[in-house]
DNA sequence: ACCGTAATGCAATACTATTGCATTTGCTCT
DNA sequence: AGAGCAAATGCAATAGTATTGCATTACGGT
């Protein structure tokens, strides 16, 4: 099952409703090779002839980014399409400095290791964020 | 020895001039409660009756987050005084979601860990970022 | 096919960030 | 103390990112 169309699947499972934007954003998220921003987005779409508000993309990836089939990356901005999708534990991305290849990994003991310290800091930790960076195999 | 005194003599040891807006950004972040943005130190700074230019803002945190003196939270936008100074490894974040609250810390066995994960994907791993989201003791 | 509500389009606006160039100023050397 | 130089700043312009409110549209359940 392609991104989108499971996208589109837990769309409709959480009550939303698929409209011609989210697919018009969907589709466009998983054609793009790397982060794009929301204007990105609307540019893609007219270059297909077709008509997409800035405002709209924005409200449709806030949508996306919190049912986590899309991320943001704050390192270099933009977002990205999930490439783990059911996979559990929190999403991380690798990031090369060199060519900005992301790579999305996810690791449930490094979410309990990094909680644990956490905890001993007197939080209780939910979601860890991380972005790390350096470099790809290629750019070695 | 403050903040500001041990960002001074960064500056000079690493051949970087001690100039009247670099004093006036450092003591600008070293009184905020939390990140703040670059125009926010400009609002601060003219409050005092001087004078700052934004772009300048921008470039004194430039080189201040390059040196590790001051950090981005990037979850939140803005920026911070680094509470940890000389200790070695990443430092990272704890945030919480109820009162916004930051904790910085560092652990470097959370680095080799990260490093060590990475390299099981093909990459060198140079630098980790992370911000953990969650509950402070007091929110909790 | 209709209806109600969720979602979109539009307009306005605020915030964040960058670039180039002329001018100033901190620091070193005498 | 003063001169000279390179580094840093100020200014102007501009691009990119993001949010809000309200009228209108359209999705999807019946």
């Amino acid at each position: 099952m392609s991104f989108v169309e499971y996208s589109i699947k837990v769309l409709r499972s959480r009550g939303y409703k698929v409209t011609r934007p989210r697919k018009q954003v969907l589709e466009a998220i998983e054609k793009a090779a790397g982060p794009v921003s929301p204007y990105d987005i609307e540019r893609m779409v007219q270059q297909q002839g077709e008509h997409l508000d800035p405002v709209t993309v924005y409200r449709v990836i806030n949508l996306l980014c919190s049912l986590t089939l899309v991320h943001k990356v704050l390192s270099r901005g933009g977002f990205v399409k999930c490439d783990l999708l059911e996979e559990p534990g929190c999403h991380r991305f690798l990031v090369c400095r060199g060519c900005g290849i992301l790579q999305e990994f996810a690791d449930e003991a490094l979410c309990r290791q990094e909680s644990q310290i956490a905890q001993r800091l007197g939080f209780q930790a939910e979601h860890h964020l991380t972005e790390s960076s350096g470099l790809c195999q290629r750019c070695r």
